[in-house]
RNA sequence: GCGAGCGUGGCCAAGUGGUUAAGGCAGAGGUUUGUGGUACCUCCAUGCGUGGGUUCAAGUCCCAUCGUUCGCCCCA
């Protein structure tokens, strides 16, 4: 079309789809606040070298995924590709540590990934994240695991499956990848492609390929559990105990690999069968390393980051949509009716009620249709004979009941048609 | 980056090479200068994503391009 258009893998939230926005937004924030996290706000676009040093240069997502440009001062920029690494630079950069303890952190917003769109899947997505930093303790593991369960939970999602994994610290995965490179290598010509290229580069990735005589293989490969140290272990082990404790079903799965370098110990995904093939709601996992290769203390951390645009693909699934609420819509015909019914309904809103004025101009059967649309609870309707008299007639909607008031009186029978409103909203049953 | 399907008015759609491109919803006007979830009438695409091509004839066939959908890869 000749038209310009929105960028290829981006969206316009329209008004009919902002409602389950704004409702997962204030479902997020009070969740979080009642946990003490507190919101943080970092710019969309950092310098490259912060993605490439925090994801690692090895990954898909720096390798081929950014949105990477020069500005005109020749700096290379880059539009983030997730949240972690620049909540890690701000926490580094304004020395939140210094502040002593443990800080709990959480933001939303878009992130970008030059991929080809797919169902669940733009180029410009949203995220919401959090952050635990400064404690080792898998108390804090399963605290932001147990929130992630909550935030979907409280969303009224269902279908969830909560899979988990330990993938060690550094030392644990350098002996498991040895020995998983021994066990592959023998099968290297019955690997598929991607794997056989992964054999050398990123060996923990072959785990969970798609590709079925791959998958046979894995399942008889060494498993990263056989080569976690004692310490490793025992975070696992009590990161496990946590969560029956909690109540929080999971499946262990040693074949989860995330796809950002910075993982260590606790990896945790949460998956939808309710979604296409981009399953995935929830990601994350501890990262004890990334704070110290970003030139800050060492600093043990956990997190994790759910996907706005899949979880509200499953919101729409489960809740029809919400219809705005009205107090008020105002007909009238007639320049002096007109008129009247403007100031009135301006005067109304001042009084904090939801007003829609009509103003079309056209017959009244029509103002009446688009009144019984617009899901109001009453319908002032003024006309010529209204707007001499300084009257308004009232209509219930619901029961088709009537008055003529005077103006005036409207305004003074305030906290009596509240509480009829709403009495009609909660009827008592 | 790779593979497959699809693209007709604001929305949903029929149409499978032959004359003026069904229908529904929404919208506008009217029957009814003033009373709504009902009825009836009228109006609402010189054009079928865009650009080429084949043909006497193309929404219908071919090519390209853009977008979209579903996969692969990967992730939220």
């Amino acid at each position: 079309m000749g038209i310009i258009q929105a960028i290829r893998g981006t969206r316009d939230l329209l008004p009919e789809d902002i409602v389950y926005w704004q409702k997962v937004e204030s479902v997020t924030r009070k969740l979080l606040t009642q946990a003490a996290y507190q919101e943080i706000r970092t710019p969309i676009f950092e310098g490259t070298d912060l993605f490439e040093r925090g994801i690692g240069e090895n990954t898909d997502v720096v390798g081929k995924e950014m949105y990477t440009f020069l500005d005109r001062g020749d700096r290379s920029l880059t539009l983030r590709p997730e949240g972690t690494a620049g909540v890690v630079r701000s926490y580094i950069e304004h020395k939140l540590h210094g502040q002593g303890g443990v800080q709990r952190l959480w933001y939303t917003g878009p992130m970008f990934r030059y991929e080809r769109p797919q169902a669940g899947r733009q180029r410009q997505f949203h995220q919401i994240g959090v952050e635990l930093l400064g404690s080792a303790s898998a108390r804090a593991d399963v605290e932001v695991i147990a929130l992630a369960n909550d935030l979907l939970g409280n969303l009224g999602l269902k279908n969830l499956t909560l899979s988990l994994n330990s993938v060690g610290n550094g030392e644990d995965r350098q002996n498991y990848r040895e020995a998983l490179v021994n066990y592959l290598s023998p099968y290297q010509q019955e690997l598929d492609k991607d794997s056989q290229e992964r054999l050398q580069r990123n060996p923990l990735r072959i785990l969970d390929s798609k590709d079925q005589r791959t998958q046979e293989i894995a399942q008889n490969a060494p498993q990263i559990w056989q080569y976690l140290g004692e310490n490793s272990r025992k975070h696992f082990d009590t990161v496990q105990q946590l969560l029956t404790e909690l109540g929080i079903a999971y499946q262990l799965n040693h074949c989860l690999v995330r796809g950002l370098d910075y993982y260590s110990h606790t990896a945790f995904e949460i998956q939808s069968s309710d979604l296409g093939a981009q399953a995935t709601v929830c990601g994350g996992g501890r990262y004890d390393g990334l704070v110290s290769q970003l030139g800050g203390p060492e600093t043990p951390a956990v997190g994790w980051a759910i996907g706005m645009e899949r979880l509200i693909l499953l919101l729409q699934q489960i809740q029809p949509k919400p219809l705005p609420e009205l107090d008020f819509y105002l007909v009238s015909r007639g320049e002096k009716a007109e008129s009247q019914a403007l100031i009135l309904a301006h005067k109304l809103r001042k009084l904090d009620f939801s007003v829609e004025l009509d103003l079309s101009g056209s017959a009244f059967n029509k103002q009446f249709k688009r009144a019984d649309r617009s899901g109001a609870a009453i319908c002032l309707v003024l006309g010529d004979e209204e707007a001499h008299k300084q009257t308004v007639n009232l209509k219930w909607m619901g029961t088709k009941e009537q008055q003529a008031i005077a103006q005036t009186e409207l305004l003074g029978m305030v906290e009596q048609l509240r509480q009829q409103i709403e009495a009609q909203k909660n009827p008592v049953i």
